[in-house]
DNA sequence: GTATTTATACGAAAATATTCGTAGGTAATA
DNA sequence: TATTACCTACGAATATTTTCGTATAAATAC
């Protein structure tokens, strides 16, 4: 019973997350290096931040050497889906259709992506393992 | 170019706004009671946050009598469009087909959600050209 | 060695967001 | 009229998030 009740990041501890996510390990000196390509933001605040979310539990870090290292310590699909969540309830009312639809609706898709999606819901109907019917059939 | 830079509401703001936009123009105090089914809050709390979000152009009030009465000023798709980007952005790297799976993926969607969304992947596929606006100012 | 650069730790200011108390007024009721 | 109920305005306390200055020490250069 000592699952982390992982809390939930703040927007600049994500902005840090996505730069371990796609670098992987990463000094503090790299992260900010990699943070300053878009905005203006001051090593100390970097390091800070990286040292507040160690506390949470968000990083890991490698101290062996003088300059540590960190990593992130919660994984990119699970932290997205848990931000996914709390995001249709504030901005969608709860309803992930509405994301979804507006999601596609409103931006360029390519025709791989859109081939993309297809595929899963394919593979979504397939396997319909839970889903209700309340409409039995409806042949594609 | 007095174009609103259509500030982006809090999270406390968009609670209202949901309110708003689901009800239609409301009073503070049916605004209250609709937040206070979910959590505990005062009601001078969200008359100040009324207060703050007409400053900010996020609503408009009709002051006639002395119970105002407030309303969006955004509308709903406008409003969940420009949150998505910048969540897409924050949490996805910017990919809204990462989001749109997970989306799609995580979690339990009806045989119609799915066929809604064939049909607008259809759609989109015919009319190649944009989505270009259609605004219909039609009002309720 | 000494000076310079590069690190971390940490307190605390600054910027935001949220919450509420209190004052003062209008309506409704007795 | 007096009392009670309800409303708005608004200052300000809290809480949260972000930012940075300064102290200090290790590594590196000279």
């Amino acid at each position: 019973m000592s699952k982390s009740p992982l809390p939930k990041p703040t927007e600049s501890e994500l902005e840090i997350l996505q730069v371990l996510w796609q670098q992987g390990p990463a000094t503090v000196r790299l992260v900010n290096d990699e943070l300053s390509r878009k905005r203006d933001v001051g090593y100390t605040t970097t390091l800070k931040l990286l040292q507040l979310m160690l506390d949470k539990g968000l990083v890991l870090r490698d101290d062996d050497s003088r300059t540590h290292v960190y990593r992130a310590a919660v994984r990119e699909e699970e932290t997205q889906g848990l931000l996914l969540d709390r995001f249709v309830d504030a901005a969608f009312g709860g309803s992930a259709m509405k994301l979804v639809l507006q999601a596609l609706g409103n931006r360029r898709t390519s025709k791989e992506e859109l081939q993309q999606i297809r595929t899963l819901l394919n593979d979504m109907e397939n396997q319909k393992g839970e889903t209700d019917k309340t409409t039995p059939d409806e042949l594609a």
